[in-house]
This record gives structure tokens, C-alpha cells and sequence, in this order.
DNA sequence: CTACGAATTCAAGTTAGCTTGAGGTCAATA
DNA sequence: TATTGACCTCAAGCTAACTTGAATTCGTAG
């Protein structure tokens, strides 16, 4: 199996050698070995950094990344957890999707302040409506 | 016009006084006017409030959020600039929506390891795949 | 075999985004 | 009018996620 030294990891990733070194510490990612005192890499490590970069977009902590992708066999971080925040991830999907939406429209919208565009409102409404689960939900009657 | 006090304002957003403070500061926010020392927020405040949220779900620093969204009348943030980020967006909600597959998936997966679970990997390709503006491509011939 | 460049460790520094605490002000209630 | 509790300012502190730098080791090309 072709083993890669820190340097080709980064230059095929675009993450620094010294956040693949941080990252190892924290056990996100694994070399398998060390030629010399050089760490060396699988190739799996490409994709468990693609991993890694989509959890962090999502908004999680590293550990938290750790404990639900990483390597190191966890320790079965409860499975209804992740069903949850899967939820979650769902709904914050959508949110996105809509700022998106707001974003395509403040671009070509000639209102000044944005908040008194009645389009951007509406569109504002639509995200906020998807609410997270534990946000409180003041709706009213 | 009804004004609120901070602790309004918190109770009602879910956002502490303090931090409340420092957005303010950053120019995220606007107090109206004091009474006394104490700031008096409108209504608004509320729903910009949640439009900073969405920013921050979205990955955006504050700063860019300021300048994207803020009330101080910004002096014209490059549309083309909002246009493209505003794809960047979209195109993040997509991978999310994938991210929330993924764990779903890992969920109810038996495997013990992800990475050699294959809807597992195959949903990551489909996440990857949706890139990034600026990310470096490295496909195959 | 020697030199170079790429890695190594470890401690300390940096940035963003808040939070905390001390010390003081003031509006509203009793 | 006297308290009290909510607010104020300002400086310092904190956490996550890295980055930087100094001093050192080592694999590989010449």
C-alpha cells in the first residue's frame, strides 16, 4: 500500500502539515507509521479529511467530529444522539438553502436597508421557520 | 413605538445582554436611544437577530455579516461579490443535505468502521463531489 | 559521506467570539 | 425617600482551532 509523508497529505488536500499534526493529536485522522521519526499515510486519509472539513462546515467541534467519524473506535456515542443531530443537520440544510436565496436576492435588490425589503423578510421568515429542536418557539396564540 | 431593554431583547432572542453588547458594538446592532445608560432596542432587533444566526449557521465571520446584512448602511459590499458567496451557499446546503444522509447512516450502520461501510463512502463522494469555489479539483483524466 | 531539505517536538503565540468581574449608575417599586 | 435589581463600562480572561519558531533529527540526492 503507498504510504505518504505529511508534505504530500497537505499538498494533496490543501491542509497544512501543521493542522495534520494538530489533528492527529486530537485522533481525527492516523498515520499508520513513521519512516524514521516521519509520519506516514494511508491513503484513506484523504477521505477522512473530506469528512472532516464537511463536519466542521456543518458547524461541529472537532471532538465532536472525533467522536462521530473518527478512527479510533468509539466507544458507541449513542446512536439516537446522531439520529438527532442528523435531524438537525437536515434543517440546517434548508435554513442554508434559504439564506442562499437571500443572499441571490440582497445582490440584486436596490432597497437600501435590506430589512425593509418585503422580499427579503418573507425569505427571512422561511429560514427562521425551520427552527432547530431545543430553540425556543415563540409563536404566538 | 414599543422599545425593549436588554433583557428583553435576551429573554426574547435567546442572545445574553453580553453578547448583546458586544454585536452592538461590532455594529451588528443598533440601540435606538437610552434611558438613562440603559439602551432601548426596537422590534427589529429581533429579526436581525435571527438573520445574524443564520449567518453564523451559514460559516460567515461576524465582520462579513456586518458588512453583508448590517443596519449601517454599508457602502456598497461588491453585488457580484454577494452573488458569488450566495452560490457558494447553495452549494454548502447541498453538502449538508448529504452530511445529514451520512448520518443518518451512521446511525443504524452496523459497521465499525464507517470508512469501510460503502453507502457510507459512496454518500461522501456525493458530498465532495458539490465543491467549492476555489477548491482544487483533483479529478482523475 | 556530506549536505540539504523536509520532518520532528514542544512551548508559546494568535484570532474570533464571547464571558466574567469589579466598581459604578440609575429607574422603578415599596 | 430608600432600596434594589437591572443596567452600565472597561479590562481581563477563556476556549477552540490553529500557527509559529527554535532547536533538532534524519532520509535521500549528489
Amino acid at each position: 500500500m503507498k504510504l505518504l509523508d505529511i508534505g504530500e497529505v497537505a499538498k494533496l488536500s490543501g491542509v497544512k502539515p501543521s493542522t495534520l499534526r494538530y489533528y492527529e493529536e486530537k485522533g481525527l485522522i492516523q498515520s499508520l507509521s513513521r519512516n524514521g521519526l516521519r509520519r506516514q499515510y494511508g491513503p484513506g486519509v484523504l477521505e477522512q479529511l473530506s469528512l472532516i472539513a464537511l463536519g466542521k462546515q456543518g458547524g461541529f467541534a472537532l471532538d465532536d467530529i472525533a467522536a462521530m467519524f473518527g478512527p479510533g473506535g468509539r466507544p458507541e456515542i449513542l446512536r439516537e444522539d446522531v439520529q438527532a443531530r442528523a435531524e438537525d443537520m437536515r434543517r440546517q440544510a434548508q435554513r442554508l438553502e434559504a439564506l442562499s436565496e437571500m443572499m441571490h436576492h440582497v445582490a440584486v435588490c436596490p432597497a437600501e436597508n435590506h430589512m425593509e425589503c418585503e422580499k427579503f423578510q418573507q425569505l427571512l421568515r422561511l429560514a427562521t421557520r425551520v427552527q432547530r429542536r431545543g430553540a425556543a418557539s415563540k409563536a404566538k396564540s
